[in-house]
DNA sequence: AATGAATGAGTATTCATTCAT
DNA sequence: GATGAATGAATACTCATTCAT
């Protein structure tokens, strides 16, 4: 019991997620992580710095992870562009929505985190932003995305939608359909709200 | 000289707002807001219950704004379908734009807020919702508006989209046109990022 | 009750010359110093900036006190020389024996807070070490004081020795008598050990 | 191979005089020791009960050095008074300056420990003291010493004046001539700061 | 004997709120 | 209404010590 089961640090990452999204940040106590992943509060502390460090490791992880697939998706040349998109989609929605309570941290924290100290955010943050944003390049060349569109506005666009979705669903699960929420999602990014021919 | 007083309430919520964008609800500190508005601590609980009323308050104005203004909106029969929803966006964009703490102020702590006690968020959101989703039922009932988009869906996507761009442009104004951000939701919403025949 | 009855900032640094003596500046707790001011916790924290602050005032006080008496005496024409030094021997003593907690403090505290951070110490201290060396070097220059003595190793020597000594009577004030302490030390210091003519 | 474990001791006790010394007692962190002693946390504890027992015994390795040089002096026939009171003063002298490190542990936290325990302090410090007063009172009858002056506050002066001299070259060795404070310590101690007819 | 991950008691400090003036 | 000194509950974090390996 000494001896480092392998898994403590995870359990700690894992009792965060769920103390900051059912309480917020601020309001969540180091005491109540603990508890929750069956440790002692000294513990949290031989594995993460302080407070901030649990919720920037929170954050390193997803973005972390969000970039590598989508690292692995952009180089992908057996897609058309829309397929490619729309498997962007698929695979943002897919991460987000894999764990609820994670969905929530990211949706209340990530904006005053990064407004607090943007160079200290995970990197994985921009360079997921990057390869997205080459993505939307890529199908203006293609003559398949709007040339008219600002890249930088499209982005913020889309993920501030997808925030917004993501959080509400995971807040309020039983109003959403989650195949729903993807559906309209990949839709109105697409053609918008408008009828018209496509 | 006595009718003057009005003026403290209102020199503390503007306070309050600089000092919530500058270092969000949590640390922002209650001497640091009587300070910016020129008033004793002790005045502040003369007109504020508490800390979360001066929030309340906030978000009690912005969103009674927004309400009132889409009200006088959607029962306007000069303007056609498009022209009510672009006018709708007009008017979001203007209210959120006219002051920038505001905005961080609302990307910031709304999620939280809602999240936290839901029933005593102000009314005018509720209200202010309802009514932009009458405008989006009523352009599906002209045939205007897709039928197979959630209308729920739709204005979580919207206001999420406006929010992180809102957001974005009030932290650093100097890397967005607002103009052209206005001109990008506008179009964004209504036709997505693809070509195809409008 | 609410209003400042002039003396708070007063009542707190004697209780903690009073507790950092008993228990040490360690383990002290502010705690019990707020409780033998019979004053808050929070009060503390009105009029000292942290806990390093009290004890800074409580050897600013002492020096600046040390430091003014020294002054007055420096400039005494009325004094045969080696009058000038008892009288300086006295002076320090009474300031030392006037309260045996402070006396401890200073014994037990003082070496670590030079230690630490010599430039934050108070000035008094220095401008006293000056003008005491001052009264040394005068004594030499009219041949009463013996000049191969290094001024600077003296003052430290008896400065030392003072300190023991005060400290040693104020942890067991039955063991000394006060005034075979004073007399002991003038004798010494003028004299030393041996038996010679004077 | 299996002889070699004395070392591990006192590498420990080396190490400790180095960080207690640097950092003072409270800040010393035992496992600063260990890094310094290239030794685990563990193995601390094997050598020494706590924290307090490793200063502990850097006190009574010192004291009792001190004790066992003394008692070598004390019963010398071959010195005249004069001489074996030198004989102290240099040895005291040699001792204490032999580890710079160690006279800035005594000179700092010595009265604190007798303040706390004085009846858990080492008993070599008392035997000592003892035996110094023996020395003093051999001096009174033989009429070389001051029959007036107080041995118990004599030892006080001369060991306070000690302390406060080594601590100050320990810690700013460059402002000290090592043999200056020597000759001084011997020369102020025996005939004080008066010209006079020696 | 040696290790170092795990522990959790212990405390300085903060700051929203109060209320005597 | 206005003030701001006074309050004290509440909590992140430290680090000496332990003990399973």
């Amino acid at each position: 019991m000494r001896k480092k089961e392998g898994n403590k640090e995870e359990d700690i990452l894992k009792a965060a997620i769920e103390v900051f999204a059912q309480a917020g940040f601020y309001d969540a106590k180091i005491s109540k992580i603990a508890e929750l992943a069956n440790v002692s509060i000294g513990s949290i502390y031989v594995y993460y710095q302080n407070k901030d460090d649990i919720i920037y490791k929170i954050f390193d992880k997803l973005w972390g992870s969000l970039y590598h697939n989508l690292e692995a998706l952009v180089n992908r040349s057996d897609l058309s562009m829309v397929e490619k998109y729309d498997a962007m989609i698929d695979m943002i929605f897919d991460t987000f929505t894999e764990n609820s309570s994670t969905a929530i941290v990211i949706a209340h924290e990530q904006q005053r985190l990064l407004l607090r100290n943007k160079e200290s955010f995970t990197p994985y943050y921009d360079k997921f932003i990057d390869l997205g944003e080459r993505i939307v390049r890529e199908g203006v060349k293609k003559k398949i995305f709007n040339p008219n569109i600002d890249t930088n506005i499209f982005r913020h666009f889309l993920l501030g939608a997808f925030r917004d979705l993501i959080n509400s669903w995971a807040t309020s699960p039983e109003e959403f359909q989650l195949n729903s929420v993807r559906r309209n999602i990949k839709f109105l990014s697409k053609y918008g709200i408008l009828i018209h021919n496509q």
